[in-house]
DNA sequence: AGCTTGTGTCATCGT
DNA sequence: CCACGATGACACAAG
């Protein structure tokens, strides 16, 4: 019991009509008497360090006691306790931290609490996040490159960086009427049937078929010719053999463009050139080549760059039946076979008034015309599906990436919670051996010690403390 | 034979 | 209205 100081806290259970937490309510009921004694000082510390303890009750921490929320909450006061009574501590129970000490509230700890003495424990240290936690908590995310991905990466870039072309080993003719056969690899000597230019890859095929089918020859521009060395344009220059070597270049900015590889067509002075059928390499890019074999495969011929799809080679004619070359496309075909007087390198990367002064500058039939103009959407829609499937897959890259990023930031997130956790168990016990040792201080009017099952210790938020009954469920707006 | 991949093409929408 | 780019969907060829 106490000796030296029995401050007797008059405990009444009037203020059971509270007021709101908020309202003034802690005056020191008449029969609150305050007295102060040696240990006030002691306690005045031991009560600010409990009551700083309770604001961490705003933490979340699963399996919460009821003693948290029935003794600890902030509510309005039943009994004004401005200053409390004190005993010395002769109860023999020290303050300790062990579990199961303070045997009333053995029940109130998550089962991870860690075994805490909290005598010579630094409390401070856990009001707040280490160095550790906090640079825990700040360290960036460090985006690891994964080599798969990057893999995936350098794969797209050499998908396109080179466009591939799957009919290197296809065949064609020039068309029904001149029987000329172009082969690669020799695979294919005979002549393709007329229906081969509406074969190519892709659907809907009758986009124009009127006009690409060689079935419907129109007849070729004036001042057009065509014959076995070249073409002669009215203007009287002939062009000889000349493949618009295109090939792409993607950008990925959008700075995409169709563009002729070593002999750049010059539609006024077209060049005259040499046809030779070089031997020809695989066109197919294959998978796992590399980049620079990849493109050399895909656009070079015998050193010259020549691509299938894009070539323009609607002028030339193959010297010898067994040359190789790579095949036209669907679009070339037809304008072969149309006689569509300039390059599809002009058709397609010309700016449209360009464009539109090139097709005055000729004399075509409707259907010429169409198939130009078909044949300039084909070629601008081609490069844009191009780099609008390049964007796709590193959007895809760039998606994966983050969600590796924030999958590592998930488990940084859930280690540091529970480091958090284990910190919040702590301060909770030690909060416990502190209110359970404000309660051996307490004394009645008769110097009897309050038992600290029938009551409970309650701050309101003026910082007034009461001595609350357990029977006692103060209402709002009751005082 | 079925699957995957790359490509061309068309239709459609928005600018 | 036209040109153009972007994109989904489809078909095709090759591996």
């Amino acid at each position: 019991m106490c000796s030296t100081a029995n401050y007797v806290l008059p405990l009444r259970r009037t203020c059971e009509t509270q007021a709101a937490p908020g309202r003034a309510c802690g005056a020191p009921t008449p029969h609150g008497a305050r007295t102060h004694g040696p240990q006030d000082a002691e306690m005045d510390a031991a009560w600010q360090e409990l009551m700083a303890i309770s604001e961490l009750q705003e933490f979340e921490v699963p399996a919460e006691g009821p003693y948290e929320t029935t003794q600890y909450q902030t509510m309005e006061p039943m009994v004004p306790m401005g200053v409390y009574g004190m005993a010395p501590s002769h109860s023999g129970r020290p303050p300790t931290c062990e579990l199961g000490s303070a045997d009333t509230y053995n029940r109130c700890y998550p089962e991870d609490v860690p075994p805490c003495h909290h005598q010579g424990s630094n409390t401070g240290a856990v009001y707040g996040p280490s160095d550790y936690q906090l640079n825990q908590r700040m360290h960036p995310i460090s985006s690891q490159a994964l080599p798969s991905l990057m893999a995936l990466r350098g794969q797209v870039n050499v998908s396109f960086d080179g466009q591939g072309h799957r009919r290197a080993n296809t065949c064609f003719s020039q068309g029904p009427s001149r029987h000329m056969q172009w082969t690669i690899h020799g695979q294919c000597s005979h002549v393709i049937p007329t229906d081969d230019l509406e074969s190519d890859s892709g659907l809907s095929l009758g986009s124009s078929p009127p006009l690409a089918s060689p079935d419907n020859p129109v007849s070729a521009v004036p001042g057009y010719q065509s014959g076995d060395t070249g073409i002669t344009y009215r203007d009287g220059e002939p062009e000889h053999a000349r493949r618009a070597q295109l090939h792409y270049s993607v950008n990925y900015q959008g700075q995409s463009y169709l563009h002729s590889g070593a002999h750049h067509s010059n539609f006024s002075a077209p060049n005259t050139l040499s046809h030779t059928q070089p031997e020809t390499t695989t066109l197919r890019p294959l998978k796992h080549q590399s980049q620079a074999a990849a493109l050399n495969d895909m656009y070079t011929e015998s050193g010259a760059s020549s691509r299938g799809s894009s070539q323009f080679h609607m002028y030339t004619k193959p010297q010898g039946s067994s040359s190789t070359h790579a095949p036209l496309s669907r679009d070339e075909r037809r304008a072969l076979s149309l006689k569509i007087p300039f390059p599809m390198e002009k058709i397609i990367n010309l700016p449209v008034d360009d464009f539109n002064e090139l097709l005055t500058q000729f004399t075509l039939t409707d259907k010429q015309m169409a198939l130009v103009r078909d044949i300039r959407r084909r070629g601008k829609n081609k490069v844009a599906a191009q780099n609008c499937r390049k964007r796709k897959l590193e959007s895809i890259i760039h998606l994966e990436q983050e969600l590796n990023e924030l999958q590592d930031q998930k488990e940084h997130l859930a280690q540091e919670r529970l480091e958090f956790q284990h910190s919040l168990t702590f301060i909770k016990c030690r909060l416990t051996d502190l209110y359970a040792e404000v309660f051996t201080h307490l004394r009645d009017e008769d110097g009897q010690p309050y038992s600290i099952d029938e009551y409970s210790l309650q701050q309101t938020p003026d910082g007034k403390i009461y001595l609350v009954p357990h029977t006692t469920v103060p209402k709002r707006g009751q005082r």
